[in-house]
DNA sequence: GCATGTGAATAGATTCACAGCG
DNA sequence: CGCTGTGAATCTATTCACATGC
């Protein structure tokens, strides 16, 4: 006979990964409010995705359910948090200390524990020594020492277009694994550093797409 | 016979939607520095995808492109840009003028022309009159007026996420047409409505989770 | 009985590979 | 000959529907 030891941990798909962190969060609200126990309909009507995909999703972090029953709260809580890393702390760098880069140093908890950042830098010299959010601004020249010191893992690029290549460059080599890009435009990183992009102008044009196509095409 | 008269415009699939702008984006930098004929593989090295999935994309559009030269930036520009709505005006009204909404109201251009912030509103009596970034914040109270007066399709919701349902509903029944949230929550509104979300939680846990699911799973 | 967990079916997106045409 | 445009193949994601087990 064959011995099945631990559950295999399938492979997560990446579409299951992005909304793991909805997941937690609708967890999270609901175990608030007292839920001990929370069923894929429940779950699917705080996150606004189909029950099925909900069940399927969890099933690839294991079996966490009880049928006839849900899921526990707390049991789904943690699974997910560990697989996202809310076990552990993630000291985020900044790079760019324009509006955006301030709001987010601003922006206190980022939505999310576990995400500081602590520290900002600019390559802008009148911008050095300034205080923005409990944070001294602090120069490009120290992202290496920064990086290695505060073992960050994740950066973020809040600068100008044009810059944002060079930054993430330094960025990498300074160590970091991970970089969240603010900025319009594409970054090309090694295959073994995670990147994400948040792109404002984009979105908003992917609105006016739908805007215009609304079903009876207006004027 | 058949007369086929005009491109039957088929209809374009979401993930290339989400493609459009990022290509808009490069063209206008390609034919800025002169080149006036682009090549799927120009636009797939500038963009970061699959030369094969930019004509692919394109062809959506229809037939813009000639057979052993490339595609006309010119007339790709123009297309991709009648699409997206960009030969339009988008005047955007943003609700919250916390950190995030003013660093939005600051963030002059927003990355793109045509979507310029004409007004921001928050629900503190205190914020009501200060400006920022050339606005003067606003009361809650006045969004219909505002989305009303000055033909506001784009609202912005940059509230905590305990109001953030209800200022959607607002912005809804005063006519807006599409809403981009940044509240970590989801909020739900007809199907007539776009509704896009950016949360920044929600991205740094998927890079977290790739960095602790690198390759070799570390400690 | 009831809600999970999951194979099977379907839909959607990406990639391949090459015919078609300037 | 070179690059577009596109069917066909593949891969990924979603949805269905029901057997499974508390």
């Amino acid at each position: 006979m064959v011995a099945e030891s631990d559950p295999p941990t399938r492979r997560i798909p990446e579409a299951t990964v992005a909304r793991l962190p909805l997941y937690h969060r609708v967890l999270v609200d609901l175990a608030a409010r007292g839920d001990t126990t929370i069923s894929s309909d429940q779950l699917a009507i705080g996150s606004g995705v189909n029950a099925a995909k909900v069940r399927k999703d969890l099933s690839y972090l294991g079996t966490y359910g009880t049928r006839g029953v849900g899921y526990s709260a707390d049991a789904l809580i943690h699974e997910i948090g560990r697989e996202l890393g809310l076990t552990q702390e993630w000291p985020v760098l900044v790079v760019g200390a324009g509006n955006l880069g301030q709001a987010l140093v601003g922006y206190r908890g980022f939505g999310a524990r576990g995400y500081e950042i602590v520290a900002i830098v600019d390559s802008d010299p009148a911008k050095r020594g300034l205080e923005v959010g409990g944070l001294v601004i602090e120069a490009v020249d120290e992202v290496e020492r920064i990086v290695a010191d505060r073992r960050i893992a994740i950066g973020v690029i809040a600068t100008p277009a044009d810059v944002a290549q060079e930054v993430a460059d330094r960025l990498v080599s300074a160590g970091v694994g991970a970089i969240l890009n603010f900025a319009p435009v594409v970054v090309s990183v090694p295959p073994t550093v995670s990147l994400r992009k948040v792109d404002l102008a984009t979105e908003l044009q992917i609105l006016s797409f739908h805007q215009i196509h609304k079903h009876g095409t207006p004027a």
